[in-house]
RNA sequence: GCGCGGGUGGUGAAAUGGUAGACACACUAGCCUUAGGAGCUAGCGCCGCAAGGUAUAAGGGUUCAAGUCCCUUCUCGCGCACCA
């Protein structure tokens, strides 16, 4: 540029230039992606979307954006094609908590939420193209989430079941595993979790785990997090064997990884919730039992695992039969065995496992060393690091085996009896989607009765008012109080409560039994319990019924409490209660202690509900709550203003049977594509400050009858926002196609992802889901690549200035509007690029971005330094050897080829922190010979333009220049020439006895010998009177030389 | 307990096995200025006046040469955790 078109002394004034630039960069079009054609290179550069919160955006959102959009720039500037989005993953509990709060739809407070990011992030200066943006609320979005969910359910991928589920009971809905922390609270309420046994949505990503293990070893993705997707899938090779059990039919499968310590076995290990416990169990040790599971239920998931100090189990009395001895082998229960990994049963080697050895121990049970230590040896350990020497002993013919043949042989004699094979087993677990929110992605199926299948609800009423406690039948009562307190025949309201209940229940699916049971004046457990066997068999005999639904009032509820408590309904009607109305609940605060076997109650019936009445004088509103508690509800059903008897509310009692029980006795169909999207309804309660979970919303769930027929209801649970999330970089290829998730050309032009930058948090969720939805697209035949992203990295937490992680509690916050305001967007960009490396953890320095502010203002004073040279070419000629121009022009010249082979390769490789230090030692060098030519100093605006977009373009826009671009960012790369890196002379530094000693240049290309002879006169000093026993030269670099 | 990363000045940090602390911040001294939360110059791991010595969590090893490779220990962070 000429002289005369500097500014002279002028201050660079950030505000005026990046507004100006925001708003010709939008109205040029400047980054919008190009059209790709055969032969263009191209690159996907992707960051996570960010969830909109309302508090807008955050420093730590502008690490990712800003290394995306450094490469983004780059690779454009070396004449690829990029494509670089941004979108919004907007589903999720924040805002559905925010708009209960505050009163605000979260239609409305996302769409201004996004408002506000998209401002921001433009800001910021990054090259997204808009026009691609995603919106994951967005029905023209999730209606591909939902053809999505469709495509996963007809390969047999997603299926609904009951299920222990994690239940958060504070954000009131289901969790993924992948959603709840190691200590058993929620990642986001941090709410204890609970296990709530629930009909549930899965995907079965189970399916996929063998491939989702070995497609790994080809990512290019940091290693820890390529091996925490190989620990959360936890494969193991092992072996299930089958021990027969002292009679016939059932046998006992256990899974182990070490099946070759098989004759080390001395008894066996059931979880409490395997299905033979109650069996196996013999009746001197019932009560011990009953004791011991009703405790290991008690206790949290985190108890459980917590307590691992202390092993504790029952004996069952039952013994099985070793599957090659033929020895006894006694059954024992524990919960260090978990039900949910392998058969939940193992095989107890106390001579080679810890945890059985401790547990024998404790209990006394024999211990047989099948090593050739004779001794306890951990297996695990042992085989790690010292596989080759481990042999075995006490193994009959096995003996004196080693390792590897033993594991082989044993195995094949197993197979060979056919009480074993070989198994593999995956720690992973189905992936729970159901969300019983509202502001999520419905699910698109619809359900309708099946005429099959019907649900048997029997009324059990309360105890009537007249008799006496002594009358000779007192043993049996069911309790002591009922006949002194009532006053009021509930014996003769029952069945009028079961015609009204019948009135309003839909006659094809529920069939209502209301007895009057006899001597309600007087009630006798014994004579009760005949009755009500018997009118449940004679109705089954009938009738099939998918459910069978008891509601108990009053009396009715503490008969049912001792009838579970002690007697298995499930077996004897093979099937189990799915749920229990307790109607006004019990009769006394003693009557709590008629049984305490709640443990077994729980196990008999699926869905648990209480009706109280906060007036009810009868029963005490407190009692409900203990039930509740007894029973583990989080929560129950009150009412006020209603009396003991009053408290029936048969719409109410009806559509609760409704809706918990439609799912189990229809059918479930897709809805039909071309209904797609199912619309999530717009909340009109938000002046109440209540969102209705979409399940609640009847209107919307019996809206399906339009479409579907009577008594079609859509599904009420919401998808997991994961699930909108982990297939949204397909639809950045082809945002607004209305009959696919994105075209086939578009995916193979641009798939896969080339670069990925996301938080180290995803690592199992996200990039896991992610791999799995590429994996089943592949499998249908849509895309031709298994992997989604081939390179990944992860930013590092930007903490605050006291080291701490950021939050407003804290006040340790960094505004970045502060910084924009004060500092300017590109100096936040390369400041944050400075702090440390890309993907470390590193505290926030309010000083140190001072630095860099430094530095864009020495940039802008280059301007001052830069000459105009007549030769414009003069450094092309320098490239090819000529050099000319002065000493100062050379020196820049050589800087400036390092700087550039320097960047480019930092750029690749994260090395961001370097590429800015680089900077400051170019500037330093410039400063320090007084300029550099115009064409250097283009060169240089093109190396930072990718880290500071701003002050970049502003000043390329003063260059005058031959074929000037519209913007700075459609220049070349420089390419910088190998040859103007090497030197004719070389220094080359002199070690003595491995320490540096001297230095000395010399041309290079000189024969070994006239090195060493320089380097020895260099170091004369230490030599003399020394012999040289040792000398190595190492070309260009030094020598080495060694004295006695 | 298992797996994966780290540990270098007052601070953030550099360093294909080859002059440790580049680059910046802070600090100190000086200059300039009416003033400065501006700019410029110089210094800045530790010991020492200097020559020099000594330093990358600790100890050992390999090597002409180790922050870097190997072994042991300590320590911090992350992940998994009674997974049979």
């Amino acid at each position: 540029m000429t002289s005369s078109a500097i500014q002279k002394n002028s201050k660079y004034n950030h505000r005026e230039t990046e507004a100006k630039w925001v708003k010709q960069w939008e109205s040029n079009q400047t980054y919008k992606t190009p059209e790709l054609k055969t032969g263009d290179k191209k690159k996907y550069i992707l960051e996570a979307f960010p969830y909109p919160s309302g508090d807008g955006l955050h420093v730590g959102h502008a690490l990712p954006s800003t290394a995306g959009d450094i490469t983004s720039r780059y690779y454009r500037l070396k004449g690829y094609k990029t494509l670089h989005p941004m979108g919004f993953d907007a589903f999720g509990l924040p805002t559905e908590n925010f708009a209960i709060k505050k009163g605000i739809p979260p239609q409305q407070t996302t769409l201004e939420s996004i408002k506000n990011f998209k401002v921001q992030l433009k800001k910021l200066g990054v090259d997204y193209d808009w026009t691609r943006q995603i919106n994951t609320t967005d029905p023209n979005y999730y209606k591909w989430t939902q053809w999505l969910f469709q495509l996963l359910y007809k390969r047999g991928l997603a299926y609904k079941k009951e299920a222990l589920v994690n239940w958060d009971p504070i954000d009131k809905t289901v969790l993924a595993n992948e959603q709840v922390t190691k200590d058993g609270t929620a990642e986001r309420s941090g709410a204890i979790v609970e296990q709530k046994l629930m009909s549930q949505w899965f995907f079965k990503i189970t399916d996929y785990a063998e491939r989702l293990l070995t497609d790994l070893d080809g990512l290019d993705w940091p290693e820890s997090t390529k091996q925490m997707q190989r620990n959360w899938i936890g494969k193991s090779d092992g072996a299930e064997v089958e021990f027969q059990l002292g009679y016939e039919g059932d046998t006992i499968r256990v899974f182990t990884t070490a099946h070759d310590t098989i004759y080390g076995v001395t008894f066996l290990v059931i979880s409490p919730e395997h299905t033979l416990v109650a069996q196996l169990t013999t009746e001197d040790n019932k009560t011990a039992m009953v004791d011991y599971i009703a405790k290991a239920k008690q206790k949290s998931q985190l108890e459980r695992t917590d307590l691992n100090k202390d092993k504790s189990g029952v004996f069952t009395g039952s013994y099985a039969i070793h599957p090659l001895t033929g020895g006894q082998i006694p059954i024992w229960v524990a919960d260090y065995v978990l039900t949910s990994y392998g058969t939940g049963a193992v095989m107890a080697v106390p001579g080679e496992d810890e945890r059985d050895y401790e547990f024998a121990n404790k209990y006394d049970l024999p211990v047989i060393y099948t090593n050739h230590t004779n001794s306890f040896v951990s297996y695990s350990k042992e085989i790690k690091t010292n596989k080759d020497k481990y042999t075995l002993i006490n193994s009959g013919e096995f003996d004196g085996l080693t390792y590897t043949v033993a594991r082989e042989k044993i195995l094949d004699k197993l197979i060979e009896h056919n009480q074993g094979k070989a198994v593999t087993n995956y720690r992973l677990r189905d992936w729970s989607i159901g969300r019983q929110r509202y502001w999520g992605c419905p699910i698109p199926v619809y359900y309708k009765p099946s005429n099959q299948s019907k649900v048997l609800v029997i009324m059990v009423h309360g105890g009537d008012s007249t008799g006496s406690s002594e009358d000779g039948r007192q043993d049996d009562k069911i309790t002591d109080r009922i006949v002194e307190k009532n006053q009021y025949s509930t014996s003769k309201g029952c069945p009028v409560w079961g015609e009204n209940l019948d009135k309003v229940l839909d006659k094809e699916i529920f069939d209502v039994v209301a007895p009057v049971f006899p001597n309600a004046e007087n009630a006798l457990y014994s004579e009760w319990k005949r009755f009500f066997e018997q009118i449940i068999e004679s109705q089954l005999k009938n009738n099939q019924y998918q459910d069978i639904v008891v509601i108990g009032h009053s009396l009715g509820t503490v008969f049912l409490q001792m009838y579970l408590s002690s007697e298995d309904f499930n077996e004897r009607f093979g099937q189990k209660l799915s749920i229990i109305q307790l109607v006004g609940c019990c009769e006394s605060e003693g009557d709590f202690e008629v049984t305490d076997n709640w443990a077994k109650i729980k196990s008999q019936v699926g869905l648990i509900k209480i009706h109280h009445s906060q007036d009810d004088s009868v029963c005490p509103f407190k009692w409900g709550q203990l039930y509740a508690s007894k029973l583990g509800l989080a929560s129950f059903d009150t009412y006020s203003n209603k009396g003991h008897f009053e408290q029936v509310n048969f719409e109410e009692l009806a559509n609760q049977l409704r809706s918990n029980f439609v799912g189990a006795k229809t059918v479930e169909s897709l809805i039909p594509e071309q209904d797609l999207p199912l619309v999530l309804p717009n909340d009109a309660n938000m002046t109440s400050g209540k969102i209705k979970p979409l399940g609640e919303n009847l209107d919307f769930v019996n809206s399906a009858n339009k479409l579907y027929g009577d008594g079609a209801q859509y599904e009420g649970d919401t998808m997991d926002s994961f699930v909108c999330s982990s297939w949204y970089f397909f639809r950045y290829l082809d945002p607004s196609n209305v009959a696919k998730f994105a075209s086939s050309e578009t995916i193979k032009q641009w798939m896969a992802v080339d670069q990925y930058v996301i938080g180290a948090e995803h690592s199992t969720l996200h990039l896991l889901y992610a791999r799995f939805f590429t994996k089943v697209l592949f499998d249908e035949g849509l895309i031709d690549f298994v992997e989604p992203f081939v390179q990944m990295r992860h930013q590092g937490l930007i903490l605050g200035p006291d080291g701490q992680k950021m939050s407003k509690s804290k006040g340790n916050t960094i505004n970045p509007l502060e910084v924009f305001e004060q500092y300017g967007a590109d100096t936040l960009r390369m400041y944050e690029m400075f702090m440390g490396p890309f993907d470390q953890p590193k505290p926030w320095n309010t000083d140190s971005i001072k630095g860099v502010r430094r530095l864009i203002e020495r940039i802008w004073a280059m301007q001052d330094r830069c000459y105009y040279s007549s030769a414009v070419d003069s450094a092309r000629l320098s490239q090819l050897g000529i050099i000319h121009g002065p000493k100062s022009e050379r020196t820049i010249e050589k800087e400036l080829q390092k700087l550039t082979k320097k960047i480019g390769e930092d750029i690749e490789s994260y090395s961001f922190n370097t590429c800015i230090s680089e900077f400051m030692k170019f500037v330093n060098k410039v400063e320090e010979v007084g300029g550099l030519t115009n064409y250097q100093f283009l060169r240089f605006l093109i190396l930072l333009h990718p880290f500071a977009p701003f002050v970049t373009e502003e000043i390329y826009s003063q260059f005058e220049l031959p074929n000037k671009k519209p913007s700075i960012s459609m220049e070349q790369w420089p390419e910088f020439e190998a040859q103007m890196l090497v030197d004719t002379t070389i220094k080359y530094m002199v070690q003595v006895n491995g320490k540096v000693r001297g230095e000395f240049e010399i041309e290079t290309n000189m024969p070994e010998a006239a090195v060493i002879a320089v380097a020895k006169e260099s170091v004369s000093k230490w030599l003399e009177d020394k012999e040289i026993k040792f000398c190595k030269v190492v070309t260009g670099k030094l020598v080495s030389l060694v004295v006695s």
